[in-house]
DNA sequence: AGTGCGGCCTGTCCGC
DNA sequence: TGCGGACAGGCCGCAC
């Protein structure tokens, strides 16, 4: 489910919640996410305070004295603000029980997501250590895209799926980008000019931002710490637009299956 | 080494 | 109304 923009969202909801507080306690209701639970995570957790919360590419990292919780949603996580004594659900697999008492709720249907724990630097972490830059890295610009596609046959929209060319675009964002920036999503990565590459990062950049700016995109179930739905779906140019008019030539989007993943473009605007 | 795909899960929707 | 199958926002881990 969240890519860059839903975590963004979730992390600027949870971060003055979590700030400065202590946690009193971590109830685990389901252990088995895609990995399970280390034990570490309920028995170092609580008397620390928490110091950070922090975003690398989809993974929210939050930091106490005593090392960082990893967190990653998957496809179908979220996290509510919640007071602690609120009921638990089906599905709602582990509460950050503060000391004022409130908890930070996490649920995930699907269980893709994973609850990490980790003393070191999180980044050291063998899942963070080969991601890419951020999108708004400095260095991820036209001429670094252009040079880490040279020789790779595969397409365009895979490789800029892939963590390790830039991290945090999933597969709406994908297809949005590549629409904006006039790219056919299956072009082959290695046959793209460093024009053109230019462009796509900043198209990458803009509908990021814009899509932070929604608060993420809700098509069924996303929701934010307060569970509100983000807003950006209304501006999708391309996905889940099928035979929907190309917003800039009229010409109907179209629809194939690309490495596995629904993929929208206009064959007009796209070469 | 780069690439492609199976698999992890549950929920929903669609056609029969 | 029930049932099977396809599909869904991610990504690891393994074949080739």
């Amino acid at each position: 489910m969240p890519e860059l923009p839903e975590i963004e969202t979730i992390r600027r909801g949870i971060t003055p919640y979590l700030l400065g507080q202590t946690i009193a306690q971590v109830v685990i209701r389901e252990q088995r996410l895609r990995w399970p639970i280390p034990a570490k995570l309920y028995t170092a957790l609580p008397g620390q305070t928490v110091r950070a919360v922090i975003r690398r590419g989809k993974y929210l990292l939050v930091g106490t004295e005593g090392g960082w919780i990893i967190v990653h949603l998957g496809m179908s996580g979220s996290l509510r603000i919640l007071p602690a004594a609120t009921p638990a659900q089906r599905h709602d697999h582990v509460d950050l029980v503060l000391t004022d008492q409130t908890c930070v709720r996490l649920r995930d249907p699907r269980r893709f997501g994973a609850l990490l724990w980790t003393s070191e630097s999180p980044f050291k972490h063998p899942l963070l250590a080969p991601l890419g830059p951020e999108p708004w890295d400095p260095k991820f610009n036209g001429e670094y895209l252009y040079r880490h596609a040279q020789g790779k046959v595969r397409a365009v929209k895979s490789f800029i799926m892939d963590g390790r060319t830039v991290v945090g675009i999933g597969n709406i964002y994908a297809n949005e980008s590549l629409f904006v920036s006039g790219i056919h999503p299956a072009r082959e990565a290695g046959r793209i000019s460093l024009e053109r590459y230019k462009r796509l990062t900043e198209a990458i950049r803009q509908v990021l931002d814009e899509a932070i700016d929604q608060g993420g995109t809700t098509l069924r179930d996303f929701v934010d710490s307060q569970g509100v739905p983000g807003y950006f779906a209304g501006r999708l140019k391309v996905y889940n637009r099928l035979d929907a008019p190309c917003i800039r030539c009229n010409v109907p989007v179209r629809h194939r299956r690309l490495d596995q993943r629904s993929t929208y473009y206009c064959s007009y605007c796209q070469r």
